[in-house]
RNA sequence: GCCAGUGUAGCUCAGUUGGCCAGAGCAGCUGAUUUGUAAUCAGCUGGUCGGGGGUUCGAAUCCCUCCACUGGCUCCA
């Protein structure tokens, strides 16, 4: 007998070898027939394994992350043997789970799928969901698994083997699919119900884009048809606050093939919120000690040489412009500009920290295929800054910048982003990275204290960092669920040495500084691209562009509409007139459609009792006002950004 | 940049296996209507079918090429 410990502490016998299922059976059929895998001394294991000592168990669900990951890895195998049905003689690289379903990487051949193969694929997946076949594991050696894929010519699964020991090779057979895997899986392949490939693509081989491009077939599936219809309606909503159908819809911004890819127009929609954005930012840098400098879009070649941008980011930069023989670029940053406004003048410690900031416009060469909208483009424009301190100035720096982010967030009601701590890689060092090895660890071991400080929770990343040091960024998730950096936070020990930037110390030394550069509103694109997202077009009073349409009910009222409006407009309120000889109804109808968050509908009554009647976007009729009240709340929300909804 | 797909009016989309002057709704314009909280009615305008080249008696439809976009990959200061 052997003694199996649960979850909740209790631990009960059961016979040696018995298997999860087995236990789970013992509990009830209902949890037997839920359980899709077991975590068995902390790892997780096939259902049907036997287990031959004591250990710890916990059942695994599709309520837990790792069951539906199993599930999803299981689902890879079924798409896999229904691939090989349709597509005989195909090969398979790796079939992990992701976040949302799964993919199988795999070489075709001379085949070529199309999106009509995908619902071949499913239905085949269906049948052999159906047949309910058992995924069975089995430990095999090394030279028999080697022996298996030669004769099947598969280089790929021989690659996979050549990194694994022998001893610890199993493969898995459901049906009549047989793979290399470590496994787990779920019981059987009757479990997987509702079934929706999702997408196929193109993926280098081992993600190097050297080598050759294989086919990728993205999944999802679920325990049942109803998650599978809720998925899909969910999917369809996302798509409607997709940033580049928003912005179309609401004249925030264009782009056109004349003037080229990834190049925004802003619209004038797009341009009220830029310059409100703008107006917070500088309020906002101006109260915490900042300076705002203004600089040129383009540099002389010699500039980026120093700062040692160039040969790191020569390929991502638009190509120079030569004139009398000296080469022009278009700046991709615009931290050389700023230090050499530091190197201008001589500075003392007492100078310091010496901040300056700009909203940067730079110009950034991005592949064809990376441009996606608002959120990556080829010109931006950078809520950008440079903070040169001391080091005993840079803990308390860094961490007033990262109250500065905090602080806008809340006013933004940015709640799901993560906060990514991005190290350096000790092996890239003279490469990717600077070469200064103890001002990477100094630097990093900073930052992550001033994070544990603030009690700011964030997740370390090696080789992500900028080339002169570490940096902390802010992840967010677009509508169809890509990841951007929002913002960015970094620290930089390397530039002000290039620039020989130096301040005279208290012992009438030069030193110098260290440079913190930051950009918590991220870029306008990027920034404007998620806002209009994170708010589904509906932004709150202080962004709007426009805040109140007056809605005349007929053309009798429009004097003393025009009389409201001139009282809003003195006092900077945002508005306008539908003057057009339409009925109400059609009026409210467009602008509910339009996102303007106030309506005043004014008719005989309104007229009669000099009042305007109220009326909020998505919200409905709130009754009549004074003008004077009208805009007192208006200046009111204004003031405090509130949020409504 | 790579793999796959898409490109028809300002917008959303129809256009069967190549075959009469390429269609609809919305928007726009003109007129009528003077309207009370999510679509008033009528008439009209509007299209190099992404660009270029080719096959054909004939191309939006088939082929080539370029461009842009979409989904991924790679990349992301």
């Amino acid at each position: 007998m052997i003694n199996i410990t649960f979850p909740d502490g209790a631990v009960r016998q059961y016979e040696q070898g018995s298997t999860a299922m087995d236990i789970a059976k013992k509990i009830s059929e209902g949890l037997a027939r839920k359980t899709l895998a077991a975590q068995v001394n902390g790892e997780v294991w096939d259902l049907s394994r036997p287990i031959k000592n004591d250990a710890t168990i916990q059942f695994l669900t599709w309520d837990d992350e790792k069951g539906k990951s199993t599930f999803w890895h299981s689902s890879a195998h079924l798409m896999a043997e229904a691939v090989e049905d349709v597509f005989p003689g195909v090969k398979f690289w790796v079939g992990p789970p992701v976040e949302k379903g799964f993919y199988y990487d795999m070489d075709l051949g001379e085949n070529i799928i199309t999106e009509s193969d995908l619902e071949k694929l499913e239905k085949k997946m269906n049948e052999l969901s159906k047949q309910n076949n058992s995924f069975t594991r089995k430990e095999i050696s090394k030279a028999d698994a080697i022996k298996y894929f030669t004769e099947k010519g598969d280089e790929y699964k021989l690659d996979l083997l050549s990194n694994l020991e022998d001893g610890n090779i199993t493969f898995y057979t459901q049906g009549n699919f047989t793979d290399l895997c470590r496994g787990p899986h779920i019981p059987s392949t009757g479990l997987i119900k509702g079934i929706k490939l999702t997408g196929i693509s193109g993926a280098y081989w081992k993600g190097d884009e050297k080598n050759k491009m294989l086919t990728r077939i993205y999944g999802v599936t679920f325990p049942n048809q109803k998650e599978l219809d809720e998925y899909l309606i969910f999917l369809e909503e996302a798509k409607k606050r997709d940033h580049r159908k928003l912005g179309k819809e609401l004249g925030i911004y264009t782009m056109d093939d004349d003037v080229g890819p990834g190049l925004v127009l802003w619209m004038p929609n797009g341009t009220i919120i830029i310059e409100e954005l703008e107006k917070l930012a500088k309020e906002t840098e101006l109260e915490a000690g900042y300076k705002r400098v203004v600089t040129p879009h383009i540099a002389k070649e010699n500039l980026y040489l120093t700062s040692g941008h160039l040969p790191y980011y020569q390929e991502s930069m638009y190509p120079p412009m030569e004139l009398e023989g000296v080469k022009y670029y278009l700046k991709a940053m615009n931290c050389p500009h700023h230090h050499k406004i530091f190197a201008a003048q001589q500075h003392s410690y007492k100078d310091l920290p010496l901040r300056l900031a700009e909203y940067g416009t730079c110009y950034r060469y991005e592949q064809s295929g990376e441009l996606f909208g608002l959120m990556r483009v080829r010109c931006l424009h950078m809520n950008d800054a440079h903070i040169y301190c001391t080091k005993e100035q840079f803990a308390s720096e860094f961490r007033a910048v990262n109250d500065m982010y905090i602080k806008y967030f809340k006013i933004f009601g940015i709640e799901k982003y993560v906060m990514r701590l991005s190290l350096h890689d000790p092996k890239k060092l003279g490469q990717k990275y600077v070469n200064e090895p103890e001002l990477w660890i100094e630097t990093e071991a900073m930052v992550r204290q001033v994070m544990k400080d603030a009690n700011i929770p964030f997740v370390e990343v090696p080789d992500e960092a900028a080339f002169y040091g570490p940096k902390i960024d802010v992840q967010i998730w677009s509508a169809i669920g890509k990841e951007f950096t929002l913002a960015t936070n970094q620290v930089d020990f390397a530039q002000g040495r290039r620039f020989g930037l130096e301040f005279k110390n208290q012992n009438n030394e030069m030193e110098t500084p260290l440079i913190i550069h930051r950009a918590p509103l991220g870029t306008h694109e990027r920034f404007i691209g998620f806002l209009l997202e994170h708010y589904a077009g509906k932004f709150p009073l202080w962004l709007s562009p426009v805040q109140v349409k007056i809605l005349p009910i007929s053309d009798k009222f429009l004097s003393y509409a025009e009389n409201i409006l001139s009282q809003l407009k003195n006092n900077d309120i945002r508005a306008e007139i539908d003057e057009r000889s339409e009925k109400i109804g059609k009026k409210i109808r467009e602008t509910e459609l339009a996102k303007v968050p106030l309506m005043l509908i004014i008719g005989e009554k309104e007229m009669n009792e000099s009042k305007v009647s109220v009326r909020r976007q998505g919200k409905g009729d709130e009754g009549t006002k004074t003008a004077e009240e009208f805009i007192e709340m208006v200046k009111e929300e204004v003031k405090n950004k509130t949020q409504i909804n």
